[in-house]
Order: structure tokens, then sequence, then C-alpha cells
DNA sequence: TTATTGTATTTTGAATGCAAAAAGTTATGA
DNA sequence: TCATAACTTTTTGCATTCAAAATACAATAA
């Protein structure tokens, strides 16, 4: 019989903490931050026991969190065989950019005809952040300041519904992203195209803004492929196993 | 002891049937419906027990089922007291319909670009019967039609993950939609908007398809939005209780 | 050796049990 | 009468249990 977290919590950590948010809820905060981290990678089997454990719960809320995370597509449920981690195909990854595209040129739009000065002010001071890392070609570091900047305009778009497709979709982006490191070239284009689009931001120019994250996001997906596509050497898809 | 559906089903009804799919799967689609039937009624609770009564079902099953529903925004959760169903507000909607647009206007792009001659006349089919209920006034059917018309672009753009969101959203909209009896000038304008889809389908003029159809999404945003301004008489959203 | 069948072990699907929290009810006092 | 407090019932959150399915393993036969 396994011990309940409850009983025999580890005695290192912090105070006891009564349970504020539901135990389902932060474990699929959980989950999702062990695949967008890469600790989880894809295809690769997701046995309930060893969660379990390694969460100290039952298995009952984390297989409330399974359920959760396969409608947002992180993971795939077959029946009676368990949960693994998706698996994403250069099919996949023509799909979803698209969308973004179409999502981040909406919020662009809106973000123009919302954003307050202070908040193109932060927006900047991101950007000069994330230049700095690439120039010293940080990529983590540019990875995590490209995120809060884009965060930033969806913010700044003031559209919750729009807000939550795009983060449900970006955390199927980040799955194939944290693999592809991308080329210098790339990289140095990409850099370019975010001047663009703080100039863009800066002059509230939604029209223009659209269009260049559109464009962005397109060569971004090409981006991708490429590196999927070479990883994907035969007909398997993009991070085969690699089953303990 | 609750009897189990498998040991004691109701006599009537079909064969045995071995659980083919996963049963909190069966469970999210049954209440989905419910929802958008309108037989469970925004700000509503949904206690768990009459519901696993109603399905026949455990506890278990069903609790999955309501945090999938609940990431679909159809529900919502509050810790320890249960899952209500979601309840729109002018705000929900003044959201949703331009993120709907974004979608619907992709879609309508990638359909141009790959419809075949014979899906055209299927759309063109469907137009027609949904004119003629039209005609004859009959709204509910008119509504089904229109529901499969949309859907039929959303296929022919053959962007699964497109129509994954588009599916999300278009539940959680569908949820304003059957309250909201819309007037008959704007029954009419609609209609006409829908001559105009065919249109652009047929000749496959993508931009112009997209174009019409975030004009048709924004028409309809401000005639639904004024259908619940109606039923929100004070601050109260838009389905109050109706508790039992 | 390799393929196959039968058996033990693990893993999943779903039901049940139990404690904590909330809601409902009755009783008490102003 | 109304408000409050104590108590009862219901409902929820999570752990555990049980059966069925799948997997791993071993023995046997070709």
């Amino acid at each position: 019989m396994t011990v309940s977290a409850k009983d025999a919590g580890p005695p290192a950590g912090g105070p006891p903490a009564g349970p504020g948010p539901p135990l389902h809820e932060e474990v699929v905060g959980r989950i999702r931050g062990m695949i967008l981290a890469g600790e989880l990678l894809g295809g690769q089997r997701v046995p309930e026991k060893r969660l379990c454990d390694q969460l100290a719960i039952s298995r009952t809320p984390l297989r409330e969190a399974l359920k959760v995370l396969a409608s947002e597509n992180l993971l795939v449920l077959l029946p009676n065989r368990g949960a693994r981690v998706a698996v994403l195909t250069t099919g996949d990854v023509d799909e979803m950019f698209p969308v973004m595209g179409a999502l981040e040129g909406l919020a662009g739009e809106l973000a123009c005809r919302r954003i307050s000065d202070i908040e193109i002010d932060e927006v900047r001071a991101l950007h000069y952040q994330m230049a700095a890392h690439h120039k010293r070609q940080e990529l983590g570091e540019y990875f995590k300041l490209n995120q809060r900047i884009h965060g930033k305009i969806f913010e700044a778009a003031g559209n919750e519904t729009l807000g939550g497709l795009y983060a449900v979709l970006a955390a199927r982006i980040r799955m194939a992203r944290y693999q592809a490191n991308l080329s210098h070239q790339r990289w140095n284009q990409a850099m370019a195209e975010h001047e663009e689009i703080l100039e863009a931001l800066s002059g509230r120019d939604g029209p223009r803004l659209a269009r260049i994250l559109r464009t962005h996001l397109e060569n971004t997906c090409e981006s991708v492929k490429g590196v999927i596509r070479a990883s994907e050497a035969g007909d398997s898809p993009v991070n085969a196993s690699a089953n303990a």
C-alpha cells in the first residue's frame, strides 16, 4: 500500500500548505511543464504508476489530469494501453502554423488598438533583452524572451478566449521547437523580423503587424519542418520512442 | 450500492455492446449534447450524483468528463462546490466572435484552395435546403443546416487542428445561440450573406470568402449580443439559474 | 534456434470507501 | 419576527480496491 502524500510527504520541503487549488489542476500544469521541458519525450509511454510516485498522488487526480492533457493534444490516450506523449509529424506542423498565424494576426490587430504606451515600452524592453541574448547566442534565454513578447501581444489584445486558444496551440508547437535547434541563418532572420514587429507595434499599425506576424510564423514553420524532416528518417515521427 | 450499467442496464435497448470507446469520452459527448440541446441551462448546478444516476455510471468516469468539459469552457468547476454550466456574458460573446471570424476566415481561404467540385455541389445542396427552411420559417432546421454548411467549409479546409479549435469555440457560441431567437430582420440578412458565401466558394475566391465570413460573424455577434443584453436585465448573466 | 502457447505480472478502467467541506435544517435567543 | 448557532445531511476530493485487458515471461514443440 502506498503511503498517502498527506500522511507521509517528504519531511523536507515547505510548510503543510492547505490544498488551495484542486489537485488535478496542479498536476495538469506539472505534467505540461514536464512535456514542454523535454523531460517527457514525444512518443514515450507515460505509465500512471510512475507519475503517481513521482508526484506523490493517487491515480484518481492523475487520470483526471491525463484526460485534460489529451484534450489539449499533448497526450494521446490509447484505450487499455495507457497514455503516450503526442508526436508531431511534419503534417501536424504544416497545420498548426497557419492557424497560429490567424490567431497571432488577430492578436496583433487587437493589440494595436488597445495597447498603452507603457505596455509598448515593456515590449521594447523585452525585445532588446532578447536581442542581447541573440548576440551572445544564448538560445534558451532567447526563446524565453521570445515567448514573453508574443505573450505580451496577446495580453495587450485583451481577449481571453483568444489567449486561451493561443496557449493551447503554443504549447503544442513548443513540443516541436525545444528540440528543433534552429539554424544560425534562420535565427538571424527571426531576429530581423522581430525588429519589424516592434516597429509596427510602436506605430500601432495593426494590418502591418498582422502581416509581419503571419510571415514570421510561416518562416518559423518552414524552419521547424526542416529540422523535423531531418529526424524523420524513414516514416518515423518526430521524436521516436526513446523508451527507457 | 448502485447497480453497474454492465450488470443491470435497462432490459430494453440494444445488444450488450462491449465497451468500445472509453466511458469518459462517451460521457463527455453526452453531457456536451445536453448542454447544447439546452437540457442543462447556463448557470445551473450539475450535481455529480444526479448525472451518475442518469447516465448509469460511477463518479470516476463522470468526474473525468467534467474536467474535460471544463477545459472546453462549457462548465465551470468551483472547488468543493461542484460544476456549473458556464454562463455567457456579452463580454464573452464580444470576445468569441472575432476569434471565430479569424478561424472561419482562414478556413474559407484554405477551403477555396482545396475544395472539389463535388464538395461545392454538396454545399450548394445544403444551402438550398437551408433557404427552403428559411422560407418556411423553420428555425430549428435552418440552424442545423447552417451548422452543417460551416462544418463543410472547415472540412474542405482539410486542417484538423483548425477544425478542432473551431469545434470547441462553436460549441461555446452555440450555448448562447439556442436561446437567442434571432429577429426576422437579422434572419433575412443572414440568409442573404449565405448567398454570398455560396457565390464566393463556388468561384473559389478565398479572400472574398474570408471577408464575407468575417462580416457574417460580426453581424451575428451584434445580433446575439442584442438578445443577450435583453435577458441580462441588471448585471445578471445570460441564463440566470432556473435551478429547479 | 525460432515460433508458439500457456501462465504470471503489470497496467488500465471503473467502482467503492472515507474524510473534509458545504449546504440544509432545526433549535435557540434576541 | 429575524438572526444566529449547533447539528444533520449531502456533496465533493481523493485514495483505494477489484476486475478485465494487456504485457512480460517461460516452457514447449517444431
